[in-house]
Parts: structure tokens; C-alpha cells; sequence
DNA sequence: GACCATATTTATCACTCGATAATCAAGAAG
DNA sequence: CTTCTTGATTATCGAGTGATAAATATGGTC
């Protein structure tokens, strides 16, 4: 909608481009609803915007509309780096993959805005929720249990499902330093890099045990621990 | 709604003592905001309750009491139970301890209801929510940090902040499991005890090795991983 | 039965919400 | 300047909100 020709050389931006501006108000409007959730109201979204409430009627027909542009917006933007590559060359160590990938993952989703999105509309079980869950498992967890089948010189099947359980919990421990740091706003480890360094080792080397019983004992490399016969 | 007493001297239970009344209400009270959210109107709340509207004031002064009550009765219950002391039973094994408690802690608070209102409430910053991290860090985590490390033999100490964290991504990987089944309502491993099981004997395998990162070579026991120099 | 305390309802207020129509303002083109 | 398009505002509607007061229904006690 690059609506008028300017007619001199230079795009003579005077307003702002009604795209633009339409842009400028979703954004504005995701971090007014990660505040406020999506109860907040369209006059107090307005004042932040510094403008009057009808005007967003201008540019969206309704607030549900207005929503609609910032899920999309908040649930594409992570997916579309591509991290799925990486997370599956397999000259690099299988460790090194899991660090950059989480590292680069959570540098995208561990933002108070983005959690805060993701939860409010994750308790609205909304559809859009559903299929990010399942991209989640169907993009990165499976491949990662995948890779490390592939790292250990297991052979390459789908991955059962205390495989993928497995996975989800390692996710989902990672996922929570987020949801501590952003959500509760507690005090979390500062070196995040670490956390997932150790998560991912933690998962690695537990990796054959959970997945392949009888190939080591499964008591043999666990501590030994008082009152344990 | 049992709520005609019989004639006899018995506890005479009139149509329903006030408190009890009061209770029920709460309860009711508590569904409904896990549906609804804290926005959900009072009308609607009275509907679902089979009385009015206006009559909800007769038994609290205002919505934020009633929901004072809701936070107070959620956040209050799963810690009533004196499991305490059983994290801390030395004669026991240290993997059966945490399993039994994990089943216990999760059998309590893997509701759809308790999910969601803890979650609601924590998306609102409230205090409460506050004080109950709190409590899972010195009363769950801590505990369990040091529980591990008297079972491997280690000094007592204070727990350090990686250990802590540890504890931290593998209790967040263990209410992840609560929050995909309950909020996103997406399939889970439908074994939640071998979840918790697989999660626990994770956790303890790598405690020395995050602890204290000198006891072993931090490779020893690790997979040998294509590509790993 | 009559009586009274209280549980419950009806009617209503003041306010906020999302949304719409009418009006005004600000540039661009002639 | 005048005209036209469009961005932006003012005023307002109808529905829904939490809350209050007055009226009514109900059960227990004498």
C-alpha cells in the first residue's frame, strides 16, 4: 500500500505510511496486552498509542481483529529463523547443536512480552496454541531425540513416546527458566548460557538410559545412595 | 445439596450452616475463575451457582474478596499435606523419596483448576504468587539439593547457585508435564509416574557431575558423541 | 398459628466496554 | 486559494460490569 507517488526523487515521508502506522500500532498493542491481557481495554491502548480509541477502528474492524495480528505476529516470530538446519548438521557435536539451539531459542522467546503472550493465550486454548505446540514437538523435539538416536549409534526409529516424554521434560525445564525469570519475576541463575549447558549435558547423559534400558544397568552409573539395597 | 435435616437431635444441620454455604461458594467460585479467568463476570459466576446475582455480596464484600478467598484456598492446599518431613526421612532411599513426593506434589496440583488459576494469578503479579516460589525454593528445592548431596556423601552447605538451578530445570520439567496435559491440553506420556520416575533418575545421575564438577571427569560417563573432540 | 431473623430476589445506579456516525483537520493536486 | 481525499477527533449508543437498597420469601422458635 505504498499509496502515494511522491513527486520528487526521495520518499518524502511525511506521517507515516498507513502500513506503517498499522505495524507501529501491533506492536504497541502486544506489549498493552502482555500487561494488560487481552481484557485490557481499547481506550487505555488508545492513550498509550497517543491517540483517540476510534481511530484503531480505522485500522483494524475489531479489537478481536487487533488480536488476531498480534498472535500471528507473536507466534511467527520465533519460527522464522531457521534453526531447524542446524540443529541437525551432523558434523558438529551433538552437544554444541543443543547448546546453539537452545541459546538462539531462548534469546528469541525468553522476552517478558513473548511469554506473556504465549501464556494469556495459551489459557484461552486457543488454535493457534495448539499448533505451536505441536511444532514444538514435531520440529524440534522430535529431531532432537532423532539426533541424539543418531549420536548415540542407536538405530534410527520414530521416537517412542518416553522418548519424546523425555525430551518434553528437558524442554520444558529450560522452558520454565523463562517463565521464572519473566512470568514470576524471580531471580533465576543470571548465566543463562549455563543453565542450558547444563541442562543439555544433564539430558545427553542420561540420553541411552531412558531410551535403551538393557544396554547399561540401569542402576550402574548412578550414585550410590544411603538405604539404597 | 444435602440439605434437609432430619428432625432428629443429631447435628442439627439447618439448610446449610452459613460458613458451609460460604464455602460452597468459594469452591464454585474457584471453577468458575479457572474457566473464566478473573474477567468472568459475577452474573455469570451467580448462574453457574444457581442463585443471583446481588446475593454473592450478602456472603463477601466485593469480587476481589471472593477471589481473595480463591487464591488463599488454592495456594494453601497442596502445602497442607506434611510432605516435609518424608523429603527428609534419611532411612529411606533418596530416589524413592523424591518419586513418592513428586507423585504426591503432583497428584495435588495437576488439576486443570489449580493450573489455571495459579497461572492466572501469576500472570498478575500477585504476591502470593510470589511467597509461593518462594516456598517451593526453601521448602521443596533446597531441601532436595541437600538431601542429594548427604545422599552422594558430599559436605553439607549451603546450596550453590548452579545446584539450585539444577533443581530449578528439573522441577520445571516435571510442571511442564502438568501444564501441556492441563492448560494446552495437549497428549502427554499418560504414565505420569514413569514421567516422574525417568525424571528423577536424570536428575540424580548428573547431580555430582553439576555439583561438583571435580568429583569426575565431566566426559567419563557421557555418550561418546559423533563429531566430539 | 404468629413472629422474627435472615436468606434471597427484584430493581436500579454509576460506570466501563466495544463500536458507530458525524464532524473536523491536514496535507496533496489543480 | 479551492477542492478532494483521508487521517483523526468528538459525541454517542447499547450492552455489560460491580455494587447497593428495598422488597420478598423462607425457616426456626415461641
Amino acid at each position: 500500500m505504498n499509496k502515494k507517488p511522491p513527486t520528487s526523487a526521495r520518499p518524502k515521508s511525511k506521517r507515516l505510511s498507513p502500513e506503517d502506522r498499522r505495524q507501529e500500532f501491533i506492536r504497541k498493542a502486544t506489549e498493552f496486552f502482555a500487561d494488560e491481557g487481552f481484557n485490557g481495554g481499547t481506550r487505555e491502548l488508545a492513550r498509550r498509542l497517543g491517540v483517540t480509541q476510534p481511530l484503531l477502528y480505522r485500522y483494524f474492524p475489531s479489537k478481536d481483529d487487533l488480536i488476531e495480528e498480534v498472535y500471528k505476529k507473536v507466534y511467527l516470530e520465533p519460527l522464522e529463523s531457521g534453526w531447524e538446519k542446524r540443529l541437525m548438521d551432523r558434523s558438529r557435536p551433538i552437544r554444541e547443536r543443543l547448546c546453539e539451539f537452545y541459546n538462539a531459542y531462548t534469546d528469541a522467546i525468553f522476552t517478558r512480552i513473548w511469554l506473556r503472550i504465549y501464556l494469556f493465550s495459551g489459557l484461552k486454548g486457543l488454535e493457534i496454541n495448539r499448533a505451536y505446540v505441536n511444532v514444538v514437538r514435531d520440529k524440534i523435539l522430535t529431531r532432537i531425540v532423532r539426533e541424539c538416536r543418531a549420536a548415540a549409534d542407536l538405530p534410527a526409529q520414530k521416537p517412542t513416546a518416553a522418548e519424546l516424554e523425555m525430551a518434553w521434560v528437558f524442554h520444558g525445564g529450560i522452558f520454565y527458566y523463562g517463565i521464572r525469570k519473566y512470568i514470576y519475576e524471580a531471580s533465576v541463575l543470571e548465566d543463562k548460557d549455563k543453565m542450558i549447558a547444563d541442562a543439555v549435558d544433564v539430558y545427553l547423559a542420561s540420553f541411552t538410559r531412558i531410551a535403551e534400558p538393557r544396554r547399561l544397568s540401569r542402576r550402574s552409573d548412578r550414585l550410590q545412595l544411603a538405604g539404597e539395597d
